[in-house]
DNA sequence: GCGTTCGCTTGATCCATGTCAACCGTGGCT
DNA sequence: AGCCACGGTTGACATGGATCAAGCGAACGC
């Protein structure tokens, strides 16, 4: 299990399963809006899938960047190494996003990219994605949308980073990924955490252990139940509240 | 002065006067290595040009997007306003460099620019920008790396955010304005705020009397001289390593 | 099955920055 | 010239979150 025989039937087989025509997370990830005959060009460029292990590096900052990653399933988390050793983690990824937008600027990549869990990911050359959006105008549209949406993400989180305090910010961490499981068809009230009180706090810009008495508060509250990496959000309302209320 | 008299001439002149192909900033700015000839069809798109008065709105979050901005002279600040009355300065921007980019993702801008001098700026209509950039490679792939800059700039922001003490955000301001002035050919060491202490502490998430105080430990050290808005930096070493020195 | 490790929780204390308040300098307006 | 408003500086005090430290439970390797 996991091993791939290059036996040509497998390939084939291979390449059918997980071709961007057949994925279910089309509508959330590049291929947005394209009609099938563009879907079949695109087909063409998403050459390479790879699966990455729990822990591997899918990119690392300094490494040349030559290709954008598709999430396909799994989860990632990307991260900044300063010169004096401070480290941050500028994201969490999931499934139908998008992987190493930054390297565009200086054609080399600028984070770390980790896989949280096992992870399987499509690889989008870049050259060849200039070139075919150049031809399909939705597509370059669409990029254009998602390079956008990743700065406004980014502001989102600049702005909770300078003006929130620890339960707001931790309140809109959780509100903002049980949406996002939402948009893949997974509970919004229930999920596996993939990364620790430390990754979170270092996202958040705050210690694990203040991580930590921020969950337990909200258990108290009544806003969620805790057991290490399984959340379940008891009062949603409760937790938005907690998240734009000046004390 | 100030008054633009509808005059054929005037206009004529005007015309010629901001074409991209004439604007000392074309090298820091979308038509970066662009050939004569497709710089003579940049200079077609970019038709309109617009004086935005000190504290005048650029754009307003919510209003809808239709073009990108280049800024020709002055200087501006972008701010993301919270539905519950907080609000952050999400970057200041000088001549060269690109507003909107926020408002491709929603069709609508996602923030608020505001002009901190009165400035002049050349608007970009979208749709034209992406047409034309289907049919210059070289504008395409350059208006890629401008986006994917200020994505990698949000993540120095984050960094700063959630890593860096009031001290060290302060100078990491500082040093990157000098290095940004520099890049316009003007003195790295010596220049004039053109926003204020609640400005710039909104930026780096701080109090306008945390950002005053940083500034006056920064002069009795000897690091600086300043005088209300007037900033003189005496010692880049020692900025850099206020910056980067954990304690 | 047992020990080790890692991630998490909780408590006690400290410190950087926020908050509140007074005052001052500058520039604009009358 | 004189007043006023705004931006900036500085001080005294409050506090949220960091830091230090101890202990605990779950997962994993032997």
């Amino acid at each position: 299990m996991g091993q791939i025989h290059p036996l040509k039937e497998e390939v084939t087989l291979e390449v059918i399963k997980t071709a961007c025509s057949n994925c279910n997370l089309r509508e959330l990830c590049l291929p947005y809006g394209l009609s099938e005959e563009e879907l079949d060009k695109l087909d063409d460029l998403v050459s390479t899938r790879r699966r990455v292990k729990r822990g591997e590096h899918l990119y690392r900052a300094g490494s040349p960047f030559d290709a954008i990653y598709a999430i396909r399933s799994g989860f990632f988390k990307t991260d900044v190494l300063l010169e004096d050793g401070r480290d941050q983690v500028t994201g969490f990824q999931m499934a139908g996003e998008l992987l190493g937008l930054d390297g565009i600027s200086t054609e080399h990549h600028t984070c770390n990219a980790i896989a949280l869990e096992d992870s399987e990911i499509c690889a989008i050359p870049f050259p060849h994605l200039e070139s075919l959006s150049r031809d399909i105008p939705t597509l370059q549209h669409h990029f254009h949308k998602v390079m956008s949406r990743e700065i406004v993400r980014d502001h989102g989180v600049m702005m909770l980073l300078g003006t929130m305090r620890a339960e707001e910010r931790l309140a809109a961490f959780l509100l903002n990924l049980s949406q996002r499981f939402t948009a893949r068809g997974f509970s919004h009230a229930e999920f596996y955490l993939r990364m620790t009180r430390e990754e979170i706090g270092s996202y958040l810009g705050l210690k694990l252990e203040t991580v930590s008495r921020a969950f337990s508060r909200f258990q108290e509250e009544g806003h969620i139940a805790v057991q290490q990496k399984h959340i379940r959000i008891l009062n949603v309302s409760g937790l938005k509240a907690l998240m734009n209320h000046r004390p």
